[in-house]
DNA sequence: TAAAGGATGAGGAGGAAT
DNA sequence: ATTCCTCCTCATCCTTTA
């Protein structure tokens, strides 16, 4: 959703925030150790059947880790798979600190994601801050004996749970969820509590049938089968108990299917099996927050965005159900899916309704109804020039290779018929018609740069479907922490809802986006806004005292940047570790920074 | 200096045909 | 089940123009 254009302060130190994770994960080095093939237990105890190279374990070193959880994790896991291992030694690494001078954080409610596979991170104290250097230099002091004494401690627990017939990668989840110290049972209880979203998910995913029936008493048959299902899931995706594993042809990704019809668990006037939802007790607020981004990301994207924003089901939706473009986005959210209400009135739902205007000079060979996804560039004016020289040098009805060219050219720029045979893009108070968002709202900036903030913002009438259940929960309004906030498409559905917003703090990187915030909440609002210009630089202790002085937020919410996810970019798709999307982890970190200050209000 | 123009495909998803 | 085909995608970088 924001526009992120700013490099990168270039700290010469490790940290533990996504630029270390990106390092670690797309490093050539890290890659060249890579052993293909599917992973076996050896008798000498290794992954693979042979320990990892000294040069890995020194690089893992140097990063800071103890070198005897280097090897005690590529024993766990193997060293094939750099983005697992790294994983599995932030998680330890955060274990071992728990007991550390600094482990004054509530170990209830805020913590970490819920996974099923062994790759999780414990991110309680992941805070990608400069006190890291401080524990790196305390790594081999009595923490790393406590680190000791629990990994021994999780091992009975992990060899108890497997006795009980679950396996390795749930047991290690419920003990990551719940604590090393967690009694047996508990730990159980978490298992199966996993178990019910998890078959709730993978049901819903695949044909859309979940009902509340999911969450009916679960008895010893059920379990059994849900047991069952969930092993055979993992099969299905690659995972085990060893976790994500390079596959024969080195993908390893899990496959998170999209929806057909897009609608997410329900829309507006959509006649379908609506979706009831029960949460991990972790992923619940307060606060509730709403994360977006694009639905076609790369392979594997969304699987691990879910993981770890606590293993919510994400929410496809594509915005062309709603209103007359296409937008095709996953939402992670923690708001009831109950009782949720449209903006009225409801948006145009084609082009035509939406442009009437345009039907007077619309061919009848151009058949499209809806929008694609409006982008951030549009087409140049020379484009329209060329329709006009075909279709005025050629009959009527044209050729079919102009009808061809010209329906491509459409489709591509998302062009609308303006005049004869003259087809123009959207003029920029067009797409904020279209996006739900007030005329003139971006007005008063070039029209480049409105494309840009256009292009990126939200769908508001999605998603203040979604957020309309804060209405009758907050009657006397909400505070907000907005990240990536662009151009403000979640402020303006919770005003166009009517939930007042008695402060939001925004960050947001593009000094015109924040000016287009500005001018519309001095127009339209009455609340504070305070606003801030970079994720990265927005630390624990400001987020405490924010929390202190608002008395805690009742939603986070944003989309962190698509760029290195979006289809549209030849140059750098490069997934969630991308320069840009990897902000995602930034999200991750404020959220829970957010929850734990909460936590100790 | 700022804005606009133009070149730059991969990578899935989904459907029809075989 | 497999292959083939069509369609779509919150973009980036460099050059040219105003």
């Amino acid at each position: 959703m924001a526009d992120w254009t700013s490099d990168s302060d270039g700290s010469d130190k490790f940290e533990w925030d996504s630029d270390g994770e990106a390092e670690a994960s797309s490093a050539p080095a890290m890659r060249n150790f890579d052993a293909p093939g599917p992973s076996t237990l050896s008798s000498n105890g290794w992954i693979n059947g042979e320990p990892p190279p000294t040069s890995l374990i020194e690089g893992y070193v140097a990063m800071g880790f103890p070198k005897e959880m280097v090897v005690r994790s590529s024993k766990e896991i193997g060293h094939g798979d750099a983005d697992a291992l790294l994983e599995l030694l932030l998680t330890y690494k955060a274990l071992g600190d728990d007991d550390d001078a600094l482990g004054n954080h509530s170990t209830s409610g805020c913590n970490l994601p819920i996974v099923e596979d062994d790759d999780d991170l414990d991110f309680e104290n992941w805070d990608g801050d400069d006190d890291t250097g401080g524990r790196e230099s305390s790594s081999d002091d009595s923490g790393y004996e406590e680190f000791l004494r629990e990994m021994s401690d999780k091992d009975e627990k992990i060899n108890s749970l497997r006795d009980m017939g679950f396996s390795e990668d749930e047991a290690n989840m419920a003990i990551t969820i719940c604590g090393v110290d967690a009694d047996l049972s508990v730990l159980v209880d978490s298992i199966s509590a996993s178990q019910v979203t998890e078959v709730c998910h993978s049901r819903n995913l695949s044909d859309h049938q979940v009902t509340a029936r999911c969450f009916d008493s679960f008895g010893g048959k059920k379990r059994a089968r849900l047991i069952e299902e969930s092993k055979k899931k993992r099969k299905r995706y690659g995972g085990g108990a060893q976790g994500k594993r390079p596959s024969s042809d080195g993908s390893d990704e899990e496959s998170m299917p999209l929806p057909n019809p897009m609608v997410g668990f329900n829309l507006p006037g959509y006649r379908g099996p609506s979706m009831t939802r029960v949460l991990p007790e972790l992923a619940t607020g307060p606060p509730y927050f709403y994360y977006e981004n694009v639905a076609r990301a790369p392979k594997g994207v969304w699987a691990k965005i879910t993981r770890f924003l606590f293993d919510i089901q994400p929410e496809f939706v594509d915005s062309l159900h709603l209103c007359a473009a296409a937008r095709k986005r996953g939402y992670i959210h923690n708001l009831p899916t109950e009782n949720r209400s449209p903006l009225l009135p409801l948006p145009p739902k084609t082009i035509f309704e939406a442009f009437p205007h345009d039907k007077k000079w619309w061919p009848s060979w151009d058949q499209r109804t809806h929008f694609n996804c409006l982008q951030t560039c549009t087409a140049s004016a020379p484009v329209t020039e060329r329709i006009q020289q075909k279709l005025s040098s050629s009959g009527n009805p044209p050729p079919q290779s102009v009808q061809k060219y010209v329906r491509h050219q459409c489709s591509k720029w998302n062009l609308v018929w303006v005049g004869k045979d003259k087809a123009a893009p959207l003029e920029p108070h067009e797409m904020e018609y279209l996006l739900g968002f007030p005329k003139d709202h971006t007005r008063g900036f070039g029209k480049t740069q409105r494309y840009k903030s256009l292009g990126n913002s939200f769908q508001v009438d999605t998603v203040a479907y979604h957020l309309s259940v804060l209405r009758d929960m907050f009657p006397n309004g909400i505070t907000v922490l907005s990240l990536f906030t662009g151009i403000g498409g979640g402020e303006v559905a919770l005003h166009k809802l009517g939930i007042h917003m008695r402060a939001v703090v925004s960050i947001e990187i593009c000094k015109a986006n924040r000016k287009i915030l500005r001018s519309w909440w001095d127009q339209t609002q009455t609340g504070t806004l305070i606003e801030i210009d970079d994720v990265k630089s927005l630390k624990d202790d400001e987020i405490a005292s924010y929390v202190h002085r608002f008395g805690g937020f009742d939603l986070v919410i944003g989309g962190s940047p698509c760029n290195n996810l979006a289809g549209s970019n030849r140059h750098h798709r490069d997934g969630l570790e991308g320069e840009h999307s990897s902000l995602f982890y930034d999200y991750f970190r404020i959220l829970n920074s957010v929850k734990s200050a909460m936590a100790n209000m």
